[in-house]
DNA sequence: CTGAAAGCGCTAACAA
DNA sequence: TTGTTAGCGCTTTCAG
């Protein structure tokens, strides 16, 4: 070992140099230049000095690796996201960055494409690498990865995720009290068949969250449920709501909440392809409030959601976690609203 | 230690179980464990099997920063985009993370705005990490980064980002062709003002490959070189497409190729709201074929670009940069296309 | 086919 | 304020 650091220049192995060099050049203990990199206070000023001038020197930087190892800290966390390119968890993922970098934190990201196995897997793995944390996004948890999550051991934080039993901390909006906002609306506006469309029915965040506030809002309003109006997407994607559309005709309903933009789209633009006039004939409402509202003709109205906010929030809520604060309230919800824009007539 | 180990059940922190552990429950020594958890073949069935029962028994975890520290190798990947939240660079991403899943990596995502001193920030701290191999998206890159990567000497490739100096291995479509031929389609229609729209023009991807080929064709068609013509965006984003359409009817344009979706939207609605039909009075064609170029009304024509495969090659591509094999094409131009929807005459 | 032992580079008591 | 010394949990020669 020691011959092989003499021989300095002649190696042809990249030469790392380590805590120990420091030591060595600037003629402290490894402690001290440790202490002096973590800007450990308890040193003379001198001593950092010189220290860090050899830092300087050598281009010493430190291995994270090795400290955690010895640390038992990372400093990185685990994402799970089901899609990078789905611009609603797009935006969570941006809030979370944004704020683990302030805070130190890198991110590790896996797209589970909301896949149970892929979640697993993906849970194992960051257990694995140590993470000190992690963010689960997927709308809701199945009771595998309850389980999963419970076992790793690990501050959790759901972001945009619904936990039925409060288990986990998690930052969401109200999405019962939402979509009730919403259903009054279109009421107001004259509809009575309202259909309620989301990719997959059975999923807690609808069925326990979104589709209670859809009846609550039939109760109050006195209109019956009609089963035939709860729509299923096959997927978030805009062909899937492009296809919707004359299965929603048939309905019989005049106005629809759709539970995500790119399908949202998919709607409209199909009623416009088939000569159906939005909003005079057929009122789309939508929920994510992702640039994407803007964009289409016509512009969509929408629940609006603080998208970044709840990533923000949610890594935010980690931190403390991992830090073992108190924390006043496991399940933040962040306030919404409701944006008009051309889809609907008022 | 001894002692803290022994008290076992009595203990309240959690008990980490290491391959110690597992060695001594199984009888054998740390390498054997060592060497079956992976997958060496050099061990008798029998004993791998009763390993094995140990690994589920004990419900062992290999801890990847330990065997980071002692094999020098994380297993992990850095990937630096600028914004995760554009749908481009997001299509990219989801190719990168599949490919680099296949081949047990994870990837730590950092988000730079393509803003130098926060590509820089980020390389320094993959770097500390010890990711065993970077991925660099950000169109092109300045002197500063190009140093900063020579530094960190951790195999690097660029996707869908220009490399002038072709230093760095590197994954793109030859934007000068395409922008040629998508210049000629709209040349053919009967235009020969043709603006050229995009956020930087300066940047190296667009003052040494697109303009360049925009140039071309102007040359081959006989027309005129006209400064006015080329267009610079404040960023990618809709709004700034969306402010651009009036300086670029005073212009003199009858057409546009516009260097990113989102800005061609916001161009494209910015007409529409001030009655100005797309394709009969102005044309436009974008970049990218995101999803977005189905969405608005007119569709969008467009170059056809692999963004998926672009990402997934550049993984696939790191991987061999890795394993030091040998490679045939350090820079990778996969085939793009013209797609012709709506917003285009022909 | 298996084991012993020396690290990987750093942090964290504990002393001094 | 600084140094000494154990490890952190695993891989990897090198023997046998």
């Amino acid at each position: 070992m020691n011959l092989i650091r003499e021989r300095g220049v002649a190696m042809k192995k990249k030469q790392t140099v380590t805590i120990y060099d420091v030591a060595r050049e600037a003629s402290v203990s490894m402690a001290t230049v440790s202490r002096v990199v973590n800007h450990n206070h308890n040193v003379k000023p001198e001593t950092e000095q010189k220290v860090l001038n050899v830092v300087k020197k050598l281009n010493y930087r430190p291995n994270d690796v090795a400290r955690g190892l010895a640390s038992k800290k990372t400093t990185t966390v685990g994402v799970i996201i089901p899609n990078v390119t789905n611009s609603y968890f797009a935006a969570l993922a941006r809030g979370i960055d944004d704020i683990a970098e302030m805070y130190q934190y890198n991110i590790i990201l896996t797209n589970s494409d909301g896949d149970e196995k892929k979640e697993i897997k993906a849970l194992n793995t960051l257990y694995s690498k140590q993470v000190d944390g992690i963010i689960f996004m997927g709308n809701d948890i199945s009771d595998e990865v309850r389980e999963e999550l419970r076992n790793v051991r690990t501050p959790v934080v759901l972001a945009g995720s619904v936990d039925p039993k409060n288990e986990f901390p998690s930052v969401n909006i109200d999405y019962r009290k939402a979509i009730y906002a919403q259903f009054n609306k279109l009421f107001e506006n004259g509809n009575d068949r309202i259909a309620f469309i989301a990719d997959n029915l059975s999923r807690s965040i609808n069925k326990d969250y979104r589709i209670r506030g859809y009846q609550d809002a039939l109760k109050d309003a006195g209109v019956p449920f009609r089963k035939s109006l709860l729509i299923e997407a096959t997927d978030v994607s805009y062909e899937s709501g492009y296809k919707l559309q004359e299965r929603l005709i048939k309905s019989g309903a005049t106005a629809a909440i759709v539970s995500n933009d790119d399908v949202a789209a998919g709607i409209m633009n199909a009623m416009g392809d088939n000569r159906i006039n939005v909003p005079e004939q057929f009122e789309v409402a939508t929920s994510d409030n992702t640039q994407l509202t803007e964009m289409t003709r016509p512009t969509m109205s929408t629940i609006t959601q603080p998208l970044y906010d709840i990533g923000a929030v949610s890594m935010r809520l980690l931190t403390k976690v991992m830090d073992n604060e108190e924390i006043e309230n496991n399940n933040i919800l962040l306030s919404f609203g409701l944006k008009k824009r051309e889809s609907t007539k008022d």
